[in-house]
DNA sequence: TTGAATTATGTTAACGCTCACATATGGAGA
DNA sequence: TCTCCATATGTGAGCGTTAACATAATTCAA
């Protein structure tokens, strides 16, 4: 009958049950000392007059919010997302919640000002998941004093936290297995030169050239696409003399360099082996499956939220790197 | 030289420039009536302070916090994952903030939780991405009077907002291609049967089938992988009858269907035809490339918000449908 | 029974902002 | 010069919560 015009306060529990609203908040807290009648008083009247509690009130009266801002770089690949998808989940689980922004553009002043918004915002911690140098440079600078993981495989102060999947292992991995197979000439189709990720893998492939191998002419770089896979694959293809196998920076480029072989009649692994990174959902499934390297998302969700905690505690800055695994499947075999 | 203790507010702001307090919150909200002088001053005054606004008593103050909550449920599929992404884009450009939930599970109690904290935060409005009906109920549910807009494919009562990919069209779109090509049995290959737009896409299949044609044996469940995908279409292929094309329910079970019909030994499209959904990338370079179903996310991610505008506003809900289109690539020809 | 310790509850004042209203300026028109 | 209105600024209260302190009620040992 009653108009509800504006939702009931505390202090309308508190009138309805007969308390104090200091009392319902003490409920509301699971404070030890009251009473279990008044704790049943208390919750009878919350329930009846459907109150919920306030947090922006609550988080001005306590000066924290539990909630973690979480800024996202080049969402649309998948890895970033996954990630971001990844911290949410840890962070929910412990109780934090997950204020989100994600850049597809690589500017700085973006960045600049969604840490600012979450600061404003009241935000208890920034995980900020940075696929360029640019990005990490303006996290840095925005974030100032506020408890700060990075997620990135770029140089990062080392007052600073930060974690990443690690990209140098994966790419070794990939190398150490073609190596193996006596691959005498291993090509490597890399990500945008501005990506950290692309450089990291792309600057242990060359560390990992077999002793002699001129890193010149086998190295073609791509914008992660399929697309881009398929070209610098055919760029490859016209050389004289073809690589013996091709380590695509990404699954997604892999698909492209295996449709590229197959169009020019070159077979995998028989002709020229190739090796992804990322073990998109659907490399199993490639023709041939595609030997790749996997990355363990959940567990970097986990490992950003963990230091994040860290930093909010004001424990010394730290680094992690989380450990990839290497997936063989059939597009790698001995060359010819 | 000075311990900055705690953050400058409004009043020490205030009190450097030498003018009130509210004179400050003017020159933040940009309010009309105050003089350039005075602008000047209270800016200087926030620049030397690196004084910053909070948002919590700014929200609690005025009743409303530019922040919209987006619940997305099944976030390990690309789908869900790009809406959020695209919705969170849009919502920015137009000065709202996103707090954000994602839900692996189908749990209709972790639905109303994440409902409940959104309006406890004082959320705008609340965009729920729904895969399934159990998490579409649980939201209309719990939202209660907040602005909702569900993005779903399933069942919502008319004075509620909902926007969707039109997956009944996709689905139409890829029947009609393979129709056209003279195709007389269609097999499907679904997804879950408590997915929302895997029930659409298979309704679909259903009513489109070739007259005649009887849908016993041609439909298969899968779960969204690849593996599903090889494992639904070897079934396929074990049988007397083949079909003369395979309509997967997405694109990731198509390249496990590509995949079989390879180790089978027979030739795409010249043997079986196949048609994917989703258009992900990598679709364009399978063996052969995948007749897909493109989905228009950025558009999804523009008309939720844009609904969810109007929510907010008091406007008379509606729905709408966001159209697909068919990509035709290698993998659809017509039967031997 | 008494007094201290413990438990349960109430009171008041923040938290940092905006709203509604009151007041002080500065011309323009008479 | 005076009134009137628009522009510019200040004052006080309130948003809904928790923190800090004060007080009342209970328990327990001496």
């Amino acid at each position: 009958m009653e108009e509800t015009r504006t939702s009931p306060t505390i202090a309308d529990v508190a009138h309805l049950a007969g308390v104090s609203h200091q009392t319902v908040s003490r409920v509301l807290n699971n404070h030890p000392s009251v009473s279990t009648k008044t704790h049943h008083k208390v919750s009878q009247a919350i329930a009846s007059l459907g109150y919920r509690r306030n947090l922006a009130a609550r988080t001005l009266a306590t000066g924290t919010s539990r909630v973690i801002g979480v800024l996202v770089t080049r969402t649309h690949l998948s890895g970033p997302s996954a990630a971001l998808l990844a911290i949410e989940q840890t962070a929910r689980l412990g109780g934090y919640w997950v204020s989100m922004a994600g850049l597809q553009r690589n500017d700085p002043k973006e960045v600049t000002e969604v840490i600012s918004h979450f600061i404003d915002q009241g935000v208890d911690g920034i995980i900020a998941v940075a696929q360029t140098e640019t990005a990490v440079e303006a996290t840095l600078q925005a974030s100032g004093s506020m408890p700060t993981v990075l997620v990135t495989s770029g140089a990062v102060p080392p007052d600073r936290f930060s974690v990443d999947i690690d990209q140098g292992e994966g790419a070794d991995q990939a190398m150490t297995i073609l190596k193996g197979l006596r691959h005498s000439s291993i090509a490597h189709i890399s990500g945008p030169h501005d990506d950290l990720h692309a450089s990291v893998r792309a600057e242990s492939w060359r560390r990992a050239l077999p002793a002699g191998q001129d890193p010149n002419g086998l190295l073609i770089e791509g914008d992660w696409t399929s697309q881009s896979g398929y070209g610098a694959a055919m760029t490859l293809l016209a050389n004289k003399t073809l690589p013996t196998a091709i380590f695509a920076g990404n699954d997604t480029m892999g698909f492209g360099v295996l449709r590229a072989l197959h169009d020019r009649g070159i077979g995998v692994p028989g002709g020229i082996s190739v090796v992804g990174f990322d073990d998109i959902a659907g490399a199993d499934c490639s023709i041939p499956p595609l030997t790749t390297i996997h990355q363990d998302h959940h567990g970097l969700g986990q490992a950003s939220m963990e230091l994040l905690l860290e930093a909010i505690a004001g424990h010394e800055a730290r680094s992690m790197k989380i450990p990839t695994q290497l997936i063989v499947r059939a597009s790698t075999g001995v060359p010819a």
